[in-house]
DNA sequence: TTGTATGCGTTATCAA
DNA sequence: TTGATAACGCATACAA
């Protein structure tokens, strides 16, 4: 990078970073007043008000915001700690929270656990350290030493992308069980007796985990023995998706339907299938979870459970608004994920 | 939320937020001490490091950020902005950035710009008040303000996703222009004749520009007039290249050969030209851009341009620590991107 | 090896 | 409406 020489030739000292009171001396008047000035502004003079705006832009001052921080012991940023970037699973819903958020000037930092408890509590240390007001954060599976530094910090906090009136915990989100049951269900009603799934790492997941038990409720509830349902853990991706298929139709008997964690397990799967020649559904029905935009563009396109991703994450944001401006936590919010049939399910073949 | 009622009955007081000072307390010794336990453990004796480590626990003390980037002015935090985090064209790369961070010991802040500079700008300020000791940035594209910003306040930066010799900063990623320009040129050689572009929008995104110019560049070389070239200029999503491709469809003559600015438009425009009952690449060819995982798996993979995510985010990482640590900024450092060719390309029809 | 004292850039309390 | 000044929590130079 190219440094700016130091030039003294205009007579204004290039400071490098300028503070409030570079700020003061320029206009003349006390820090107290400048930080006024941009903190309450209607309490000050229009008059020198223009006076020190004008020497804030001509300094390119911007505050400090760790000095602020501790001075005021407020700093309207709030904390997101999701499970993944790597695809689009949060994106959506992060988005949302991020856009209701902004609307109410909060400033929103973002960091990823890669699905590991151990990263996701540094994380949140991190981010509480860093003055996050409130948090957001994906299921309720983590240490309770975790929970207890919130409480202890009292941090308001909200669990997303899961509903569960027994937890003690604020959170808004779908029930993953019923909704993966409602999906299982419709499988088996399409004549599917050979099953599998396709799941992300059930330990530390319980959205993973809640999913899990919604298949196999759905296979008590037709009458069949849950126990024949073949299930491979692995981490969310596509290539991922793709092998597990493979290693699913290398197995005897093979699966006439193969539900998915998620639709990226399920669109690697289904790529899979395809490249090994099987028509899906034909040969084999795949479904996925989530409703992501690849859902609807893979061949064919996914029959999958449309999740609430924009108003979990506008509700989280309100939510946590409403906490850190002191009101009482509400009750968690259960919102709707419903089944959408597109063409990746179909009759079984037998 | 719930929260713990305050209970006194045990002798120690729960402090909501416990400082050194409370820390340094409860072990006995100054908050020097306590202070050089954290940052430079060696220097105190074994003993008193045991005990105030302990007490560390305990209490669940947390260095508060702020207050300790006020007193040390160094972050070991970096902060990158990039244009999206809606889809995954940025993902592979930031993660092996955020990888090397982590190696580093450093922390990373991301923010997303969603494609405005106004935008942008803010969340440099927002990431330089915070104590970001260094940024990474995605293209050239921003106003002389923003640049000035940086410079004053000497912040390294390092500028991603291009490569461009006759730019005065550091840079690290490959040729847009020239990679567009391989692919337009494979596309033609195919016997197209009737091409179109679907592409970002070119003002405030160098990368899109450049590989608009790669196009009419290939057709200039191939005696082309480049003024026949169709472009439509959406922002980047799967439902807008299908948009798109609908609207091409729609002109006189269509085009046999549609080249996307990315492979989320390509995978739109390839969806969309299926549900009109158009085969890929027999009726239509449709390439895309970047490489990303969809590009792979959509019907017909598709033929585009393979980006060095990884090689990008990891050497960005490594310059980017380099300037922070004092070094001379190297020059910038340019990357190969080649066409891959799958099979939504294919012979002109005509 | 440990402690004391000072300063980092803001906000906020109190006077003026 | 404005100005001193005392926190805020930590790191570090300097003493001991």
């Amino acid at each position: 990078m190219k440094m700016a020489p130091d030039s003294d030739q205009n007579t204004q000292h290039a400071t490098v970073s300028p503070t409030l009171e570079d700020v003061a001396e320029r206009s003349g008047v006390s820090t107290a007043t400048v930080s006024r000035c941009l903190n309450n502004p209607s309490v000050v003079s229009e008059k020198t008000r223009s006076r020190v705006m004008e020497a804030v832009k001509a300094l390119g001052y911007a505050p400090n915001f760790g000095a602020r921080a501790l001075a005021a012991k407020r700093t309207n940023t709030f904390g997101a700690i999701i499970p993944t970037m790597e695809n689009a699973i949060f994106a959506r819903g992060l988005q949302a929270f991020q856009e209701e958020l902004e609307r109410n000037g909060i400033t929103l930092l973002v960091a990823s656990s890669s699905y590991s408890p151990e990263l996701e509590e540094k994380q949140i240390q991190s981010l509480v350290a860093r003055g996050a007001d409130a948090l957001l954060l994906i299921g309720h599976d983590r240490s309770p030493e975790t929970y207890e530094f919130l409480e202890r910090r009292q941090i308001p906090y909200v669990i997303a992308w899961v509903y569960d009136d027994d937890q003690s915990r604020t959170s808004i989100g779908f029930d993953n069980r019923k909704a993966m049951r409602a999906l299982a269900e419709k499988v088996l009603d399409s004549g599917h007796r050979s099953l599998a799934l396709i799941t992300a790492e059930l330990e530390g997941n319980d959205r993973a985990r809640q999913r899990y038990e919604g298949v196999l409720d759905a296979m008590k509830t037709r009458g069949i023995d849950p126990t024949i349902l073949r299930t491979i853990e692995t981490h969310y991706s596509i290539s991922n998706g793709a092998n597990a298929l493979k290693t699913l139709l290398e197995s005897n008997p093979k699966p006439t339907a193969v539900l998915c964690g998620n639709d990226v397990l399920a669109a690697g799967a289904l790529s899979q299938a395809r490249s090994q020649g099987l028509d899906v559904p034909g040969d084999i029905s795949i479904t996925g979870f989530d409703d992501i935009e690849i859902a609807e563009i893979v061949t064919p396109p996914l029959t999958t459970v449309h999740v609430p991703h924009r108003d979990m994450g506008k509700g989280a944001a309100r939510l946590l608004i409403a906490m850190r401006n002191g009101e009482e936590a509400g009750p968690s919010v259960e919102l709707d994920a419903i089944v959408v049939e597109r063409d990746s399910l179909g009759k079984s073949p037998c």
